[in-house]
DNA sequence: CATTTTGTTAAATTATTTCTGAACGTTTTT
DNA sequence: AAAAACGTTCAGAAATAATTTAACAAAATG
């Protein structure tokens, strides 16, 4: 029976396949992309995008396309394969790294993105603050706006902070990778 | 030029609105839920789905869903309005508790999911290490695959203890709001 | 240097999602 | 109790996104 055997493993497999991509579609990863790592996370040894595309049972540039996905939140390395010219590529197995790759960089991104709007905003609002001919009711608006965004602002760094915290690996001195299931510490 | 001022204070907002929109988006927040949260950020009353409509210049339904899916991630609430009998909403100001909730629900629901796929194959696996008649390459897979699922499920479960001391605060202690940019604690 | 291999881009198709107006069921008002 | 107001559901339309085939450009081979 060792088709049996065989199948089961694939099931195993699969269950957790499904599972990661439908988590990681969570966080705005398309499906397929998903899937792609997911699969990759179960083989040793890099994929070629052939491989790609037959264990998928997709299209070359769809896969093409999968795979920057993946590169670009760095949980997927291009590695070089002697012997072979295609490229190869090799999924990130620590999750403890992708998790520092994944939201380390998206928060980077958020807190840059949203700090250069509020610089913005803030800007215009001195403005009307600034400006003797501003109704009342716009200083006020404009004095609101403006403290929120202060907080917002505040917000931003610390998402840079954690942000560092996170690929750094500090954050696991706060909250340490348990050896084991069932034993506490205190 | 009260005009002008008026004007002023929107584009500020609506730089803001942009932003936020934008980078919601990157966690999978669909445009218009995202740009919805956003302008509900800047209102000072609650806001009813006529006011949305309004707002937003959309359809009812649409604002529906959209406010339901700020509702299920914790960041719109909705409160009660004396003297009007429909529904009123408010957006979470304080984005770290939007934080909070925000990514304390998702992780939290991540862990759950996988944890019980990476039980179910881990029961497989077993099947197939148990099993006399499994071939020696399906006994060297499934040992693998197994020793990668326990590693995976370690993460799971520090996935929940980060959204347990998300959710809790707990985590400002190790990372504080700093009060003012440009000061360093140490 | 022509040929083959490889990865990406482009255009077209297909599938999915989002949006709206209409209909519906509930609740409130008169 | 009838009428009006409110929020949601539904079906179809419109807009997006994903996928594929075909064409292309770059690099390696012989």
């Amino acid at each position: 029976m060792k088709k049996k055997t065989e199948e089961l493993i694939e099931e195993a497999e699969g269950a957790v396949v499904n599972s990661i991509a439908e988590t990681m579609d969570l966080y705005g990863i398309t499906p397929t992309t998903g899937r792609l790592f997911a699969r990759m996370y179960f083989k040793q040894k890099p994929m070629t995008l052939d491989d790609m595309k037959e264990d998928l049972g997709m299209s070359k540039p769809s896969m093409s396309i999968a795979v920057r996905n993946l590169q670009e939140v760095s949980i997927v390395q291009k590695v070089w394969q002697r012997g072979s010219r295609k490229d190869s590529f090799l999924a990130e197995k620590d999750f403890f790294k992708y998790f520092s790759h994944f939201f380390g960089s998206k928060w980077e991104r958020e807190a840059k993105l949203n700090l250069t709007a509020i610089e913005d905003a803030e800007k215009m609002l001195k403005k009307v603050l600034d400006d003797e001919e501003s109704g009342e009711e716009a200083i006020k608006r404009a004095k609101i706006d403006y403290e929120q965004l202060e907080d917002y602002r505040k917000y931003c760094k610390w998402l840079e902070r954690l942000s560092d915290s996170i690929e750094s690996g500090e954050i696991f001195d706060f909250l340490p990778v348990e050896e084991e299931t069932g034993y506490k510490k205190n």
